[in-house]
RNA sequence: GUGUUCGUAGCUCAGCUGGAUAGAGCAACGGCCUUCUAAGCCGUGGGUCGGGGGUUCGAAUCCCUUCGAGCACGCCA
């Protein structure tokens, strides 16, 4: 479906063409003083010079043509050249009415259905997530969504970090702790229990302590890169104890994206493409492409037009181990044999701009990818506290992820409890659905490239540019049309009408115009919070008509219908934004 | 040092490819519930868009410069 937006330009460049002038210059845009006027055409001024004319004249010349034109109420000319526009009611509900039968509310399917990989940037098995996690995990979701929404394929993958120096240390203290167990036992060749010696409580702990130790103990630092080698060798009791930390491992992580309502298509990780580095590096090396540099296999990626160093993409290093560069290209590479995929979205920190420019670049031109997949890094910014500094907990620790979501539930739960009359389960499980809005608005709702702060108790307050406000407002709007069913209404009889009865009304209906158009522009910048400030003011703008219009009290039959038809139209477009955003609404809170 | 991102109201943030008087929210103040959820709505006060130049009819937006902050710069991920 065409975009409003769109289609009222087209009356102006016709205008413009009419008039004498080039068709281009009639673009309309909303208006950026609505006092004045709701949309506006800058094209007269842009056309001064092309023409050599004043502007005003060129406005007024258009402004003549486009009296003919049904689509506005009023033309008015205002120096020193702007075009004032006021839409008229025809044409603006004819739009609406056309949106309400229209698939996904006037987005269209694509005229080629791509197919979009997500990686999440791989948390790390056995340690515990944190704050950091929350930004790829709701983030990535969002995009998934949004492209899925928008009629392409999204395969989203977990990229665990699964297989470095990190396992072995975590095996090398197991097997200082309980040497006695048989996966150690070299000449053992039975059955491996299938319990874990260990739960996900034991691995949190021995995670940092490993890690610890290894900076102060060689000793144990030797040993656990033996561990890590004999793990990638291969050897049989390793192999089976890596699987246990995993298993224990990928429980835990579902547990906590289940609690953020994320979820993956694949769980892969850096072990997954360990088999397919051995044949990487050779046609890296046969192809021409790599060479040692200090004793390190690199990639030169510099390129003529840069204007600033790009330092050379590191294949192994001296030691010949491989590294995250490694498994990123082998990735890419099994990712392009398996799945072909159109495009790949890498969400990581910010920080890894750099290292991602390398890794594309080094794809590209090796041809480990081809030309036309496009490679896109979403660097996000980080979660700081209240003091703007990286968020952490009162004692200075990490923020452990699991604890933040906790503790905002809780929270929740006390304030949906207080004042309300409502059972223990359902309190329960609307606080959840409430608490969950509050985080991921919080994080989408600024652009991910930024850092920003997260302030828990903004965050959940119901006032304001927050989750739960706009869950109220759509709980307002199930209610109400809860109450027109219930008193024998037949909202899928319901169709929107001409008659506006107020500019709050006008303006309803306006934002919701721009619906086809925001998402699409969300989608193509990739954009969450996009979606979050279009939705936010779609409530704004309900609310505002929801206080001056009474909607079941309305005694004129066919407008109160027409009402009803225009609540359910913006109950689907707010219901599709947040399941885009990665939550949803309850039916009353 | 080189590169890069950023600097907008007391606080947290918008501001699309340059357009008229720079917008929200929070906080402050003043109104509005016998009526569909007042967790709402309406209104008031608050900013030389870090500073300085330039391009343009027109700049928060583009270019240069300067100050300030963050981040990255081959064997971590």
């Amino acid at each position: 479906m065409e975009k409003f937006l769109e289609k009222l330009s087209k009356e102006t460049a016709k205008a413009f063409k009419e008039a004498g002038y080039d068709e281009n210059l009639g673009k309309v845009g909303i208006s950026n003083r609505p006092d004045l006027c709701e949309y506006q055409c800058n094209g007269a001024m842009a056309g001064a010079k092309l023409y050599k004319k004043a502007p005003i004249m060129i406005a007024n010349d258009v402004a003549e043509k486009l009296k003919e034109s049904k689509a506005f109420s009023s033309v008015e000319v205002c120096p020193p050249g702007f075009i004032n526009l006021n839409v008229s009611d025809d044409f603006l509900t004819e739009f609406v009415k056309e949106m309400t039968t229209a698939n996904k509310y006037g987005v269209d399917e694509p005229a080629e259905k791509k197919r979009y990989m997500v990686d999440y940037g791989g948390p790390n098995v056995a340690k515990p997530l944190h704050v950091g996690h929350l930004r790829s995990a709701v983030i990535g979701e969002s995009i998934k969504r949004i492209i899925r929404y928008m009629g392409h394929e999204a395969i989203g993958d977990i990229h665990m970090g699964d297989w470095g120096l990190q396992m072995g240390l975590v095996i090398a203290a197991i097997k200082e702790e309980q040497p006695d167990l048989v996966y150690f036992d070299e000449n053992y060749d039975g059955e491996y229990p299938a319990e874990a010696p260990f739960t996900v409580g034991d691995l949190e702990e021995i995670y940092p302590k490993a890690s610890a130790k290894s900076k102060v103990d060689a000793e144990f630092k030797d040993e656990a890169m033996l561990c890590t080698k004999k793990l990638q060798d291969g050897v049989k009791g390793y192999r089976a104890i890596w699987k246990h930390i995993m298993k224990v491992s990928v429980d835990d992580l579902k547990k906590n994206y289940d609690n953020l309502n994320v979820d993956f298509d694949l769980w892969k990780g850096e072990s997954d493409v360990h088999d397919v580095i051995p044949g990487m590096v050779k046609y890296l090396k046969d192809g021409g492409y790599a060479y040692i540099s200090d004793g390190a296999l690199v990639v030169d990626v510099k390129e003529e037009t840069d204007t600033k160093e790009i330092p050379p993409c590191m294949i192994l290093k001296s030691d010949g181990a491989s590294l995250y560069n490694t498994t990123d290209l082998a990735t890419i590479m099994e990712r392009k044999r398996e799945y072909n995929p159109d495009c790949i979205i890498y969400l990581t920190d910010k920080r890894q701009e750099l290292y991602f420019e390398q890794v594309f670049r080094c794809a590209k031109k090796t041809g480990l990818c081809d030309k036309k997949t496009k490679l896109v890094h979403i660097g996000f910014g980080t979660v700081n506290g209240k003091d703007g500094k990286p968020f952490k907990t009162r004692d200075g620790g990490v923020m452990r992820l699991e604890y933040l979501v906790s503790d905002i539930n809780e929270k929740m739960l006390e304030k949906i409890s207080t004042g309300r009359e409502m059972s223990k389960e359902e309190a329960e499980s609307v606080s959840k659905i409430v608490a969950l809005s509050a985080i991921k608005y919080g994080d989408l709702s600024n652009q991910a490239s930024k850092d920003y702060i997260f302030d828990t108790e903004r965050f959940m307050s119901f006032e304001g540019d927050t989750g739960p406000y706009l869950l109220y407002t759509v709980v307002r709007i199930k209610s109400i049309l809860k109450k027109f069913a219930e008193n024998g209404g037949n909202i899928d009889d319901c169709k929107v009408m001409s008659t506006i009865s107020n500019a709050s009304h006008k303006n309803l209906l306006m934002k919701i115009t721009g619906y086809n158009e925001m998402i699409e522009g969300a989608f193509e910048e990739l954009a969450p919070h996009r979606i979050c400030a279009y939705l936010y003011d779609l409530a704004n703008v309900f609310n505002s008509f929801y206080h001056e219009t009474k909607i079941l009290a309305e005694e004129n039959e066919e407008l109160k219908k027409s009402y009803i038809a225009l609540l359910k139209l913006t109950l689907g477009i707010a219901e599709d934004c947040m399941e885009c955003l990665g939550f949803s609404a309850p039916d009353r809170m």
